[in-house]
DNA sequence: GATGAATGAGACTTCATTCAT
DNA sequence: AATGAATGAAGTCTCATTCAT
């Protein structure tokens, strides 16, 4: 049996990320992720503590890869408006194309699980290191280039659109081309540029 | 007789608001609902065919007074900035005052019950009419205030931004006092003017 | 529908009795407890929280009746000596007629429940009453009808060896007739009297 | 090759007693015998068929070592007084000192399994030769010593306080120091003595 | 022989919904 | 109209047992 995942705890991973973007954590029973990992209900207990650690599990395997695919070609060479506008462009690509993902993310933050976890982490101070390519850039506002404002309106401007935007097309209500990705990372740079 | 009903109806949908905003609709019990309404369980499935058709009874509750909010206080007379300005303060200031109706519509659209209805309301045809004072306001366009973008772009610049501060400051992360609501109505402005 | 129990929660009561005695706590899944007790699984959930307390609840049925039973037709106008053989025979008498009671009592003392609860009602301060039989019995050593010994022991020489033959009865390894019935009585007043 | 097994069926059989003792036979996972035995699950199933023959072979193992410990230093030229004493202090002593083995017999007993087994070997004829110290002891009747009473109750004189008494100790409510376990012989041979 | 990952039957429990009163 | 006792489908999780390595 050589199954594309290569090891069963990834199966469960991704058929829960699945079934939880399309019918919700509640309309997700263990024994469907099951079925659909190809696994035997028991065998998700071995891996996960319970149904709650498979939550997490999946928070954290989605938000890793979307925190790699955020900071994807940044260039620190380039303008701080260009840097910016890569930054949003990259997360509205990254996640457009992945509705699950988004989905996911959407519902567990704001569940009693994500409730915790939050993302909290952009505000924690062992995160502000200066590997952090957020921080380079938001830090703009001591290079002129930016508005001198608090850190969780920057988040605000940069990521509100994006989520809202990225629902929106979920929905069928809009179609994210290049020209309206272009638009939103334009405008929410303008929304804190100097 | 029908003023109690109304009263009964109404006790009923305050009891569900506030349980799942607390508690998330699948750990509200039906049950719980009627002993926090002080009601029967029984009267509950009078008022409404099931669970699902409260929940989303609630939305509608909560959804129609959000709109009422919005959109009180704005005085067409005033420019197009002030007015948009206004609309983002009477947003930010009920929503902040309201934790419950906030974290209702979260849960709500983030779930396969919003997933259908959605906020698609304010791109449907028929809510596009002269008296809504966003169409207006967003129209401005033509009047040479703000750029000519495509309407769910304003939505996105108008809604995105503030949904995220808020549920930072629910989560306690971030104080929404004037000051930061002042800076967060401009910023959005910034975002959308010429 | 008039059953012989007047209410569900005695109906199911008496299922649990006759299926922890003749199975055990663990080899009696709730659904067989709700079958023999013509009722549906939720119901037991109503009367009691949860399959532990559902067996505490058993014990106490069992517990008082068994308390009853034993201080019946106790004269304390009589000697010492016919007042115990009295007791020990009623005990016998009782439980020998309700092996589903004794087994019952077996296994729930020698169980993590029984551990807590224990029969340590017998040698706690708050039951040392003047009301209770046992006790004026056992002062007997101020009488000079039995020995000065320490409570414990007489409570193990009077209840040790009917436990013990109610075990062999019930395996069908021995009749307790009204002869060895007597002569256990006797047995265990030669024990502890002077 | 024949001493490692042994050793590693030894090693499962000690641990399921503890394990056993204090959590009872439904709360000791055949995984958690294996991890406390140190060898994996899968050899437990090599050394015996199931769960319910290794439950029956502790009692084996511990009910053997009771047998030999009862009748230890039992000298049969002393008097049968002074030989039933020194029995059930035996008995005490041996049990006391083994609060393991003793919570597994009483479980055992009180339990489907031990409804089967049973202490009937006492009983039956087999064991009923002339090599046992019991038997001797018990046809003391025959010289005047003791009464003429049945076996079951002789053994039920003998067994049934010292259980009671165990239990207590066990549970703390009494200590069984030496003036005890003296006193409690002597009662009972009180209770069989002519 | 030894191992432990994998399995699924089955246990406990919850809760939306019904319906007799 | 109002109630809440009764129900059982369905969900989560455990664990004895197997079998490929």
């Amino acid at each position: 049996m050589s199954s594309i995942l290569k090891n069963k705890s990834d199966a469960i991973l991704q058929a829960a990320l699945e079934q939880f973007a399309e019918n919700g954590f509640h309309s997700s029973p263990v024994s469907q992720l099951a079925t659909l990992a190809e696994v035997g209900v028991g065998s998700i207990y071995r891996y996960f503590k319970d149904k709650d650690e498979l939550i997490h599990a999946v928070f954290t395997m989605v938000d890793d890869a979307l925190q790699k695919a955020m900071v994807t070609h940044l260039d620190s060479s380039l303008s701080d408006r260009q840097q910016f506008i890569q930054l949003v462009t990259n997360l509205i690509h990254y996640l457009n194309a992945r509705p699950q993902e988004f989905k996911f993310l959407e519902q567990y933050y704001s569940s009693p699980y994500g409730s915790q976890t939050k993302h909290a982490k952009f505000l924690h101070e062992d995160s502000v290191d200066q590997s952090n390519p957020f921080i380079n850039l938001f830090s703009g506002s001591q290079k002129g280039t930016i508005k001198d404002l608090p850190l969780p309106l920057y988040l605000a401007m940069t990521f509100g659109p994006v989520i809202f935007l990225l629902r929106d097309s979920l929905s069928g209500l809009v179609t994210l081309d290049n020209t309206l990705i272009q638009q939103t990372a334009e405008a929410s740079w303008n929304a804190i540029k100097v």
